[in-house]
DNA sequence: CCTGGGATTTTCT
DNA sequence: GAAAATCCCAGGA
């Protein structure tokens, strides 16, 4: 029952940004803050690639909300989606070149019970609760708590303070092995990103990876 | 099972 | 002023 995984270091983001999205699959996403360490299994990414890619934000180039995707790879893209939520990426591919990983959906490990919490108490207007204060039907249930991208942030209490991260050195955000062994080929499925209707060619490139039969994907 | 709408605010035009 | 790498719920089949 050990605490401490091993981290990845530094060689392991500097692989291309499609290995290094399906390299992450099975990998443990690690959160410290307060006293509480936060852990859940990577189990779905997305790659956004390049200055051409229409679904990225880099596509209309480099801006003072993108500008961390033109930085160097291990760090962390956060940005408010739709003026309410959070995604978490993890930025690849050498300097000036922007590209990113967006993760999509953990499998809750290590910290459950704070992860309820953390996804319940959202503001004094949550709508996770029902009007008479208890947790909607589906925060009742796991494999809710962290299947999409913004739910994985509420989760983790992932938020803007964190972006620009170092993932190679932070103590409060990192990613560690996966103790459980290694993820074959075999077990890993490609698809359609999500979301990207307005990218023209570019939403349907096969550049979503999960985890096959895995229980907290984002969408099947 | 599926479809549609509303919440909410930063970012860029 | 419009769009947005989402989520949740209600309502219909």
């Amino acid at each position: 029952m050990s605490n401490n995984y091993p981290r990845l270091i530094r060689k392991f983001y500097q692989q291309n940004t499609f290995e290094l999205a399906q390299a992450l699959l099975g990998k443990y996403l690690v959160r410290k803050c307060a006293n509480n360490v936060l852990i859940g299994k990577i189990v779905e990414t997305e790659a956004y690639y390049g200055p051409n890619d229409k679904a990225s934000h880099a596509s209309r180039g480099k801006t003072e909300r993108t500008k961390i995707m033109f930085d160097q790879p291990g760090l962390a893209y956060i940005y408010l989606v739709y003026g309410m939520y959070y995604c978490f990426n993890i930025v690849t591919e050498a300097k000036d070149f922007p590209a990113a990983i967006l993760i999509r959906a953990l499998e809750p490990v290590k910290g459950i019970k704070q992860m309820y919490k953390n996804r319940q108490c959202h503001g004094e207007h949550s709508r996770t609760m029902t009007p008479t204060g208890h947790p909607s039907t589906k925060l009742r249930m796991t494999k809710s708590l962290a299947n999409g991208p913004a739910k994985l942030c509420q989760a983790l209490k992932i938020d803007k303070q964190l972006n620009g991260t170092n993932l190679i050195t932070s103590t409060k955000l990192y990613l560690a092995e996966n103790p459980q062994g290694k993820i074959t080929p075999s077990q890993i499925q490609c698809a359609k990103r999500i979301g990207i209707d307005y990218a023209g060619s570019y939403k349907h490139k096969f550049w979503r990876y999960y985890l096959k039969d895995n229980k907290f994907i984002s969408k099947f």
